[in-house]
RNA sequence: GGAUGGGUUCCCGAGUGGCCAAAGGGGGCAGACUGUAAAUCUGUUGGCAGCGCCUUCGAAGGUUCGAAUCCUUCUCCAUCCA
């Protein structure tokens, strides 16, 4: 199987170009491709990690990627897929950023001597002249085309600033310019990124009359068709100090069965036959395979020795109920100045909820418990001295698990 | 710049002087059922020292015993005109 059949049989590959063109370069390890990373969090996140997972897979058939910071996009902010306006990030939070996601890729991404490349496009975009990028370019690009994207469309009901309706031309010019500079030949980047980067081969072809090649990766999506990588309390981080090893885990462990192989697929460096055999488990089997997902790309992001803690702790957790390595709320002097604490300010402060009054809903409704014993008592408190001494597993809900030590 | 419509709690969306912490839906959370799944049903969904108090209806002022609701100014958004 070639490369591309592979990336083709996991389904990642949304839409393209050129099929034939696209398929020959990378199996002949040709490419030199592009994926471009704006910059608008301190931490790269799942939809990031598919991307570096197709970085990696192409980098190791002999490709050679480039990754793109958008140090210089970032300042315009992309509206795709966004219903409004974001706020506009300051330079130092981009600066910021950019340090952040570098130290992220280069985990995943080999940036050795004649390996990867790594740029910003603010080396190029920062200094443009507007007249003289108008008249470069701007006669290259239809309004009237750019009107009927399909990524501005979304927009044109609740409105489009003119900041915005720039990014396609950005990042248009960026193609053209890693073209030149790198001879990068192709873009990947999620589908709904489509018609930035179709603006940017075709500027290609009018400019230098050169072909280049377009390619973008399905969104991860779940079977309800959200996005995948958010939840209710934030998105879902590659950094372990924003989203724990061990939530990580408990994400990817508790998705939906439906979404399972499809998501071993996308994400994971498996074998396809060894993901196909899955296919045939049934009913609760399924959780296997829902484990192994999980350990796959605990393991990728945080190493082995985090994902294998993180395996150990889940099993634990859910078969008795305790485990050493789960998230744990040590208290602090300040909460044990009385000798007592009571149980909704012990669920407040171990951040097992947000409030008091939402920590009193939890027990009241059942679904608060103490070792394993359900507390109905909201008044239910416990002494600081045998907290100190023996701990305690908090637990709202069936998975949301507190050790509490002193 | 002008005209019109609009900004309500996480989201959509009712509410046009007291009965409004604000209908309904979505989403979230919890419970039951399960397999740490889905579907379903039930409860819940601003905060706090729980039947009371505090903060909330774009912002600031004002009228009133009393305002999300009325008035003034400002601000933001949409549509049309220029």
């Amino acid at each position: 199987m070639t490369v591309y059949e592979d990336l083709k049989a996991r389904g990642l590959i949304a839409q393209v170009t050129n099929e034939e063109e696209i398929s020959n370069m990378i199996n002949q390890g040709k490419a030199v491709f592009y994926i471009g990373f704006d910059p608008t969090a301190d931490s790269l996140h799942v939809g990031h990690f598919m991307a570096l997972c197709l970085m990696k897979r192409l980098q190791l058939s002999g490709n050679r990627p480039i990754v793109l910071l958008g140090g210089g996009t970032g300042m315009i902010g992309d509206p795709t897929g966004k219903s409004d306006m974001r706020k506009l990030l300051t330079i130092e939070d981009i600066n910021h950023n950019i340090a952040c996601f570098k130290k992220q890729m280069s985990n995943f991404i080999d940036f050795g001597e004649g390996k990867a490349i790594m740029a910003n496009n603010a080396d190029w975009l920062l200094p443009l002249n507007y007249v003289e990028l108008l008249r470069e370019v701007g006669p290259h690009f239809s309004v009237n085309r750019m009107l009927t994207a399909e990524c501005y469309k979304q927009r044109m009901e609740k409105g489009l600033s003119f900041l915005e309706f720039n990014y396609m031309i950005m990042q248009s010019y960026d193609f053209y310019m890693l073209f030149q500079k790198y001879g990068c030949n192709m873009q990947f980047g999620g589908n709904d990124q489509w018609s930035n980067m179709l603006g940017g081969t075709e500027l290609i072809r009018r400019k230098l009359g050169k072909d280049a090649h377009a390619m973008t990766i399905t969104l991860l999506l779940n079977a309800e068709g959200k996005k995948m990588g958010k939840t209710e309390s934030g998105a879902i981080w590659l950094d372990s100090e924003k989203t724990s090893p061990f939530e990580f885990f408990q994400y990817w462990r508790n998705v939906a069965d439906v979404d399972t192989i499809k998501f071993l697929k996308l994400l994971t460096f498996l074998p396809l036959e060894e993901i196909v055999a899955m296919e045939s488990w049934e009913g609760s089997d399924i959780n296997k395979a829902k484990e192994i997902l999980a350990f796959e790309l605990t393991q990728m992001v945080h190493g082995t020795e985090e994902a294998k803690k993180a395996k150990k702790a889940s099993h634990t957790l859910f078969s008795m109920g305790t485990a050493d390595n789960m998230p744990t709320y040590t208290l602090t002097d300040d909460d044990c100045k009385e000798p007592k604490i009571d149980i909704l300010t012990l669920l407040t402060i171990s951040g097992l909820v947000t409030s008091k009054s939402e920590a009193r809903r939890a027990v009241e409704q059942g679904g608060v418990s103490v070792n394993d014993n359900k507390i109905k008592d909201i008044k239910f408190s416990f002494s600081i001295s045998d907290l100190k001494e023996n701990g305690v597993i908090l637990k709202r809900g069936k998975k949301n698990f507190r050790k509490i030590e002193g």
